[in-house]
RNA sequence: GCGGAUGUAGCUCAGGGGUUAGAGCGCCUGACUGUGACUCAGGAGGUCGCGGGUUCAAAUCCCGUCUUCCGCCCCA
């Protein structure tokens, strides 16, 4: 409570260990999703020069805005905790020659993010993010095999009441003539406009598409799309993806009001979206990134990815009910001091067999024992009394339902009773 | 960064100026000298988020601050 001298820092949440396997089983299950499709991992470093982060997503995005942990080490140098995964992961793709042409490269990563942002339900300071990249390939296959990674992922965890969310928003060159035509169509409205939005939207006209304020919806309503306007080869990439969606099953509504708030994207961009969620309703965002890789130094690279909230995914989990069952329970050795080291030698043949067992370590009563193993959530209690020795069983008391019987301790009968 | 709520026992919450701040659940001890969970009887545990102010008197009113939550911004 709050007599506590210290906390977590603002925005940021301990994963206790009664909540660690949920973690462990989400990231095993992306693990396996991801290796069945050619993906590896990779692990980068958590923080990264500055300038990588300030090219990538760009001078006027939100996260370089005034999201980003940057710091001076002592050496001088400025530094960025990681505020997104991809350029780390592409950086360091390029650093070690991983990019090759006419070779794709399929990576997946689950990363620590930060932002400095004011935290609210599913939105987090220090946040987790499974991601997918595939680096080097243009063809609308890849965009499809990546959206439908992350599709899968989540349709397989039970999820219902997820939505793709699919809008395409051009190359570079068309999306600046699109935006001084949109310019023109908010000029009136901008003019009175306080001068932080007014920044905001001179910065980034498109992110309006996105705004939940009613009067700015109203604005949009007829403002040009710029689908209306794509050049005819991401005219044909957008139909090619939706064609192949379809034929993989995966179920997306176009929406142009998905504009994502990074510079690097080109063409492709999707959110899935989860109405349990409140207003951080995206669970998963991506794109393609045709322009990343030769921004930050290397050759040009078309390529596509995807990040997906962790704790966001979470918070869909338990709102649909789809919490796991809890592992089942520890088995307990009940035992007095001289029988101690044949409880401990039964103790080992037990974990050998891949279950939990635990002993008491504070010389408590059997009682006090049998206690304990009901506050660890014991399935068993394996009791090793006098009476028992003598006689050269043990007995085990089923928890659940209070029945007991005998066997002899390391015969099948007590490994079919242990591991029923 | 802007606007609005919130904080009382380990947990969920009641109490909205007046002697020692409550409930349920949880926890501890005993009834039970080899047996938990059930039942019964006891018990421990709170500088009422923190700091300041008003008052004879503050958990209660005021100001500040921190946390969490909601909306905006933005995103995962």
């Amino acid at each position: 409570m709050s007599r506590n001298r210290f906390s977590a820092p603002r925005g940021t949440q301990d994963l206790l260990p009664a909540e660690s396997p949920r973690w462990q089983a989400l990231q095993a299950r992306f693990a396996e999703i991801c290796s069945a499709r050619g993906y590896g991992e990779i692990r980068t470093p958590i923080f990264e020069e500055t300038e990588l982060f300030v090219r990538s997503s760009g001078e006027t995005s939100e996260v370089v805005g005034k999201q980003m942990y940057t710091f001076e080490d002592r050496g001088g140098r400025s530094i960025t905790l990681r505020p997104e995964g991809t350029a780390p992961a592409l950086r360091a793709a390029l650093e070690h020659r991983l990019i090759q042409p006419g070779l794709p490269l399929r990576m997946w990563y689950l990363v620590q993010n930060f932002r400095y942002e004011r935290p609210q339900k599913g939105r987090l300071r220090q946040h987790h993010q499974f991601g997918a990249e595939l680096v080097g390939s243009d063809s609308p296959l890849a965009d499809a095999e990546v959206i439908a990674l992350a599709w899968q992922f989540l349709s397989d965890l039970g999820l219902k009441g997820l939505t793709v969310r699919l809008n395409s928003i051009g190359r570079a060159a068309t999306r600046s003539a699109f935006r001084e035509k949109l310019l023109a169509h908010i000029a009136p409205w901008l003019a009175d406009q306080t001068e932080e939005n007014r920044a905001r939207a001179e910065a980034n006209p498109l992110r309006l598409f996105d705004s939940k304020d009613q009067e700015i919806a109203e604005l949009m309503q007829d403002a040009p799309l710029i689908l209306d306007v794509l050049e005819p080869e991401s005219r044909v990439r957008q139909a090619a993806l939706e064609a192949e969606l379809d034929r993989l099953g995966v179920g997306w509504t176009l929406d142009p009001r998905i504009v994502r708030g990074l510079d690097y994207y080109t063409d492709t961009v999707f959110e899935i979206q989860s109405g349990a969620l409140g207003a951080q309703s995206a669970v998963s965002g991506g794109g393609r990134y045709d322009g990343l890789v030769e921004e930050i130094g290397g050759p040009p690279t078309p390529s596509v990815g995807f990040g997906m909230g962790i704790e966001r995914l979470l918070l869909i989990l338990e709102a649909e009910g789809l919490v796991p069952s809890p592992p089942s329970g520890p088995i307990f050795l009940v035992c007095q001091a001289q029988d101690r080291a044949a409880a401990e030698a039964l103790a080992g043949e037990i974990r050998g067999r891949g279950q939990t067992a635990i002993l008491d370590l504070d010389g408590r009563s059997i009682k006090g024992q049998m206690k304990l193993a009901d506050r660890l959530g014991a399935r068993f209690s394996v009791i090793l009394g006098e009476d028992e020795s003598a006689r050269g069983v043990v007995s085990i008391k089923r928890m659940a339902d209070g029945s007991q019987t005998e066997a002899e301790p390391g015969s099948d009968e007590f490994w079919s009773i242990m591991e029923s």
